[in-house]
DNA sequence: ATGACTAATCGAATTAGA
């Protein structure tokens, strides 16, 4: 089963360019972000005519979340649990394969939090804060769960091409890189890593000056995933190539695969 | 010092992203 993370940065602008992707990588699962659209705006059959159960959480202009699975969908949440949120960040559904262990999928969209030293970095560690409590109440269960999305944390300095020119940002203070240790101590495996340390792996490239071309990436979009979720993954890709493409998204969607297991009732 | 890109908006510039 494979299971996406991919930050569309509109997806009414972006539809073409996000089918043409899922046409040929057919993710099992996909987390969309930045959907920038209602929910009676979302292109639902566009995915639905490929076979796709779909779930949204949407907000006019800003934010907005999707799940889109092949497999059946229960138990969807809108909102991360425990936090009063005006802004449609988060979604969360249980996918059940028939006849297959079920994993829990989460797709996040975490604030930006720039400028630091403002009400924005504020809500960034609060909702960051809220988001571990949630992961410490599903951990306590013991399923297989994914929390995919857009973190928009670097977690490391190699997880930046010029980390001199992040300091200072939301994305590279060092509460937002601690908020994302804490995630990993609670028990959490980043899937990317669990599989490929080199440098150089990024999943963003901001579209001024020449990023993409220049290489001058970060990565901020990640799977993390309970022990249950990590002992069933195989690999993980970073698919560079939809950033190349015309019209792109500023993120590459990352994908991770996991084995199925047989479910015993 | 500034703008660089892109998308959305009750617009003809501003806000937000990262």
């Amino acid at each position: 089963m494979t299971v996406a993370t991919w930050n569309v940065n509109s997806i009414k602008a972006r539809l073409e360019n996000v089918l043409a992707w899922f046409d040929e990588a057919k993710p099992d699962v996909a987390c969309l972000q930045e959907l920038k659209c209602v929910d009676e705006a979302f292109p639902r059959e566009a995915f639905e005519e490929r076979g796709y159960t779909v779930e949204t959480h949407g907000q006019k202009t800003y934010n907005g979340v999707a799940l889109l699975s092949r497999f059946p969908l229960e138990d969807v949440v809108r909102g991360l649990p425990g936090f009063q949120d005006e802004q449609a960040r988060y979604i969360e559904a249980l996918v059940a394969p028939k006849g297959m262990a079920p994993v829990r999928v989460a797709g996040a969209y975490m604030p930006n939090g720039n400028p630091v030293g403002t009400e924005k970095f504020t809500y960034k560690l609060a909702w960051l804060s809220a988001f571990e409590a949630h992961v410490k109440n599903l951990l306590a269960q013991e399923e297989a769960c994914v929390f995919a999305g857009d973190y928009n944390i670097i977690p490391e300095p190699r997880d930046c091409h010029d980390p001199k020119a992040w300091e200072g940002d939301a994305l590279f203070q060092p509460e937002s890189r601690a908020a994302y240790r804490r995630l990993l101590n609670l028990g959490l495996t980043d899937a990317v890593r669990a599989c490929d340390l080199s440098d150089g792996l990024y999943t963003f490239w901001d579209y001024q000056g020449g990023a993409w071309q220049k290489n001058r990436g970060i990565r901020i979009d990640h799977l993390l995933l309970s022990p249950q979720a990590a002992d069933r993954l195989d690999s993980v890709a970073i698919h560079k190539t939809a950033r190349g493409r015309e019209k792109p998204s500023d993120h590459v969607p990352v994908t991770a695969m996991f084995h199925y297991e047989t479910c015993i009732h």
